[in-house]
DNA sequence: CACGGATCCTGATGGC
DNA sequence: TGCCATCAGGATCCGT
C-alpha cells in the first residue's frame, strides 16, 4: 500500500496530534518483519516529540531513543482517543492489529495483514538498527539534497532498466510501484529502458516527474487501492487519476493507445507504448 | 559491487 | 459453493 505519499499523509495526519503525548501502554501482537529490540516496558512513561519520515519510514522522536515504523505492503495507522464506550477494549489488539501506543492523548494502532511492516525501538540515530535500515537509503526526492546532477551521474553508473531502477530506493527513496509507473509515464520513459540509456535531457524529465507526481499525489492524499486510509480514517484519490497504473487494456488518456502491463522483477509495470519511448 | 529472482504473509479475485 | 492459481502498495537475502 504505501509508498512516500501514503507515508507523508500518514504523517501529517498524527504529527501535530500525537506531539508531547506520554506513553502509558503498548502492545504487541503478531511477529512483524523485525523484533521492537526493546522491552515494551522500555517505551513507558517517554514522550512522543515529533513525528519525522524518511523513505517510507516514520521516526517518532521520543525524548529517549527513536521509534521507527514501517508499514510494508499492507500497513496503516490509526491514531484516535479510545471512545468510553469502547474501554474494555484498551487492552487488546483488533484483527491483523500488530502494536499499539497507548498514550495520554490518544491510542496509536498499527493494522497490517501481510505483516511485512515493522516497529523498531533505537536508543538514538547512530543505532546499529537505525543505520543498517537507513544507512544506505538515496536521497528524499522533495528534499534538497535530491540533486540533478548527482540523479544524472548515478543513473549513468546503472545498467539497470529503469523501472526496477526507481523502486531500488538508491537513486530516489520513496517511489513504490504505483508512482514509478506514474513517474515513467509523465517522463515519456519506456519502463525497459536501461539507465543509462537515457539522455540528460531525459534525465532530467524524470527528476522534475518524480517530484510533481509525489508532490500531486500527496495533494491527493495519496492513493486508496483497497484500504488505505491517513490515520484519522481519510482515503486518498489519487487512484482516480492514475494516467497507467492499473490501467491495462484501457485508452492511454492522452493518446487513446492502449495502455499495456509486463513483468519486471516480479512486479507488474504500466505504460503506454506510443507516448513512452524505449 | 551490481543485478535478477525467490521470499516473507494474508486476502481478494477469477476460472472451473 | 468450494477449490486452486494468481496477484497485490515493500524490501531483504542469496546466487551468479
Amino acid at each position: 500500500m504505501p509508498e512516500l505519499p501514503e507515508v507523508e499523509v500518514t504523517r501529517r495526519s498524527i504529527a501535530g496530534r500525537i506531539a508531547g503525548a506520554q506513553i502509558h501502554g503498548v502492545l504487541l501482537g503478531g511477529v512483524l518483519r523485525w523484533p521492537l529490540n526493546c522491552a515494551p516496558e522500555d517505551l513507558l512513561g517517554h514522550r512522543v516529540q515529533a513525528v519525522r519520515r524518511r523513505g517510507k519510514y516514520l521516526l517518532l522522536d521520543l525524548d529517549v531513543g527513536v521509534l521507527l515504523i514501517h508499514l510494508g505492503m499492507s500497513g496503516r495507522l490509526s491514531f484516535a482517543h479510545q471512545p468510553s464506550s469502547e474501554l474494555d477494549k484498551l487492552d487488546k489488539l483488533g484483527k491483523h492489529e500488530h502494536f499499539a501506543l497507548q498514550t495520554s492523548l490518544g491510542t496509536l494502532r498499527l493494522k497490517d495483514p501481510r505483516r511485512f511492516g515493522a516497529v523498531v525501538y533505537a536508543q538514538s540515530e547512530q543505532d546499529a538498527v537505525i543505520r543498517k535500515l537507513l544507512g544506505r537509503l538515496g536521497p528524499e526526492p522533495l528534499g534538497a539534497d535530491f540533486d540533478l546532477q548527482a540523479f544524472q551521474v548515478a543513473l549513468a553508473r546503472s545498467k539497470a532498466a529503469i523501472k526496477p531502477g526507481l523502486l531500488s530506493g538508491k537513486l530516489v527513496v520513496g517511489v513504490g510501484n504505483i508512482y514509478a509507473c506514474e513517474v515513467l509515464f509523465q517522463a515519456g520513459i519506456h519502463p525497459e529502458t536501461r539507465c543509462c540509456d537515457l539522455d540528460h535531457l531525459r534525465m532530467e524529465r524524470l527528476h522534475q516527474a518524480i517530484r510533481a507526481v509525489l508532490e500531486r499525489a500527496i495533494q491527493r492524499g495519496g492513493s486508496t487501492l483497497r484500504d488505505f486510509s491517513d490515520a484519522q480514517g481519510q482515503a486518498g484519490h489519487f487512484q482516480l487519476e492514475t494516467m497507467v497504473y492499473a490501467r491495462a487494456g484501457q485508452p492511454c488518456r492522452v493518446c487513446a493507445s492502449t495502455v499495456c502491463v509486463i513483468r519486471q522483477g516480479q512486479r507488474s509495470s504500466f505504460f503506454c507504448p506510443a507516448c513512452q519511448k524505449p
